[in-house]
DNA sequence: AATGAATGAGGTTTCATTCAT
DNA sequence: TATGAATGAAACCTCATTCAT
């Protein structure tokens, strides 16, 4: 219940580096938002480029494990995709800033730390890659490149963390299930006929209990148009 | 065939706030790049921000014009989604760091300048939104929420900027029919029978002439993984 | 006794932007007379011009203040006019650098800070005005244009500042007691005849006791013209 | 009636100087004044200091080739003096800024120069000295302190600067008999009896027709308050 | 654990001046 | 005469970090 100075801290950080961005936020930032003095704050941490490595790294090495957790299950590999695509979107969702910070900030890291990063964003990218292929080699899906495939999804998934509200009118759950049916099924109609009957299910989604009842996306009073893009 | 210097102040920014960012780029970064002293940068700046602003500015408004030309020719709306899909794509393969800096950076503005792009990029993606809406009610998409459709669309386009190579195995067009593809008819495979038939050929994308032999995507001598992802 | 270092930079940059002016005064020279780096003097002010506002409010709400309270006296108003002069006249001479300041640097700050300086030095005139038109309705003064006497009387004692020596030959009390009598009586030598008995005597200046032997009124080994003028 | 460059520069120097003050005044707001870019500004000054000093020093000059004018007339001492203050009103009210200048920015000049601005100064102040003197030894005058009653004098004349406004309600010869009045006879009402027949009456102004009909002195659509005081 | 003082490097911007054209 | 490019010095200010208390 009771967090230790340390989270706290972290939790501003990630507050503020997701708002304002890392280079724009100053130590002295972080020590206001903890109600400490900036020279204090250098017992929690060793430099500001640490503490922004902790989180980015934190944030890369929970979603890998979650992924490799995912792709280690006894499932039909489409099945494990449309897993993927859900958790992900579910992790964007629950913990939107950190996210966005790996996204955004990686760049600020030096060369060492930047690496390690990259490669594990890297590692990220190609289990999904090979999901693509198993599910293919599986008959599932036709064969595509599995490349683009794999950064077509990330695309639309990580982009998420660019206009996703949690006050918004959709669930994560919801989310992911309408990007699962999107990038399983294509937006065009099917064609009449049998069609349907041969289109497997969208596996991985929950069904949408809870559902709220329809309300404007976008947070009340708030002025920014949403969602942003492109 | 000779640039001016302002053009070539320009180039030196986009090149750099690309690179390092924005705020990781000094003026004295960018005045030695063009063979000037930070003073006289002045002559051809108002302010690095103003810069900035401008750079993202002319960005995003080729990107509205153009999108808005598509939108309005006279075709079915799923054609002119597949247009403004390859057109977004061949534009970021084109001018990928001015558009990566768009993405990345309009939070360095300040609230009145970034109000003024945040305004335009959600244009930008009503515009696309609006198309797939239409799409729908011509019967050539099935039913779907447009926002989130509009969403997954602009993230995978938009994530290009952070892997495309123009070294690499793909060209902008083979990456826009793919793309295409998997957004309109997803990526599982057709249930056998006549199915085939029934799908509409894509539209927007040319024939694939002038691919070249497959060749590593990953530009020779870079010590980055790649693709980078998530 | 031993000052704080706010207090040492306040005065270090009151005499420096008295010497050499504000805008002449670099942040650097402030931090060389205290010892310090520049960015050190970061500590104790907020911003150059913060900390010009600070003198000259400072001093201004001194003024105002002490002449609010001469105001409030019990007394005729002429008498209380000779007292504000007196005490406007011995403040100059003891801090004479902060009311230069004030006289000459108030153009130097941004239109907000400058327009509460230039109410606060309005009201302070008007205040004198009053005494005088009180004074000429009590019967002491002949009818006059109060604004233009108060105007004459302020020039004269405001002047002050750009010829007052310390070292100099008169007592701060002697030049009051000569303006007060310039400004109640005139240079013209009174008609002969009952006259003298009729001339009230200057209240609110001192028995010139301690009056020092005559000397040089300018400082000894400086160079400069003295006393300037106009 | 056409003006050459050369005064055109000069003129709105001496309104920018006078406006903004000098430092705060750059070459490049110069050059937009007269309709020059800043390189060839260079045409008609040879360095901005030398631009003030020209300023300052034609303005001092005049002054003093006027008072010695005016010390030089067979006329009694106080007539003369009356005449000085007078003529230095006047010349305040129709050349405010050019004075203004010299007054506040004469600190601005390298000591070479500045010097012998101050010592113009110095000289101008003597000359009235003098004349008070000079009165008193005709027995116009009391004894006074004649370095202080000229400083006095000077004050008040020089203090015009801040307020005078040619829309105002008085007319220039008002204030300067007005002034004379205060400085001769003082603002006591002389005792009754026959005192009025003793006070000399004050020479050097002229009868006040064209005398404008009251109106308020403050110029109309002006926010600033006024007159300015202390 | 907490602080406040201090630092030094670096940030963006201004500006008077020169000079080739 | 006029210009636009260029300069170099200096301006104010920020900030991550260290350290004695």
């Amino acid at each position: 219940m009771h967090e230790t100075r340390k989270e706290q801290v972290i939790e501003a950080a990630i507050h503020l580096f997701r708002t304002k961005g890392y280079h724009a936020t100053s130590v002295q930032d972080i020590a206001d938002a903890v109600g400490l003095r900036k020279g204090s704050l250098y017992h929690y941490i060793t430099s500001k480029e640490e503490l922004l490595f902790d989180i980015i790294h934190e944030t890369i090495q929970v979603y890998i494990r979650r992924l490799e957790a995912i792709a280690a299950r006894p499932e039909p590999a489409a099945q494990r995709l449309a897993r993927a695509i859900t958790a992900h979107i579910e992790a964007v969702a629950q913990e939107t800033e950190g996210f966005a910070i790996f996204i955004g900030e990686t760049r600020a890291l030096e060369p060492g730390p930047r690496r390690r990063i990259e490669e594990a964003s890297q590692r990220y990218r190609h289990l999904l890659q090979q999901l693509i292929e198993e599910a293919a080699q599986e008959g599932a899906f036709r064969p595509t490149d599995s490349t683009l495939a794999s950064l077509a999804i990330l695309g639309a998934c990580n982009w998420m963390h660019r206009w996703y509200d949690p006050q918004g009118r959709l669930r994560p759950q919801e989310i992911a299930q309408q990007f699962t049916e999107i990038f399983f099924h294509g937006l065009v109609h099917p064609p009449a006929g049998p069609a349907p009957a041969g289109r497997a299910p969208v596996v991985g989604t929950v069904p949408a209990e809870g559902r709220r009842p329809p309300s404007p996306n976008h947070p009340p009073h708030s002025e920014e148009p949403w969602p942003p893009g492109p």
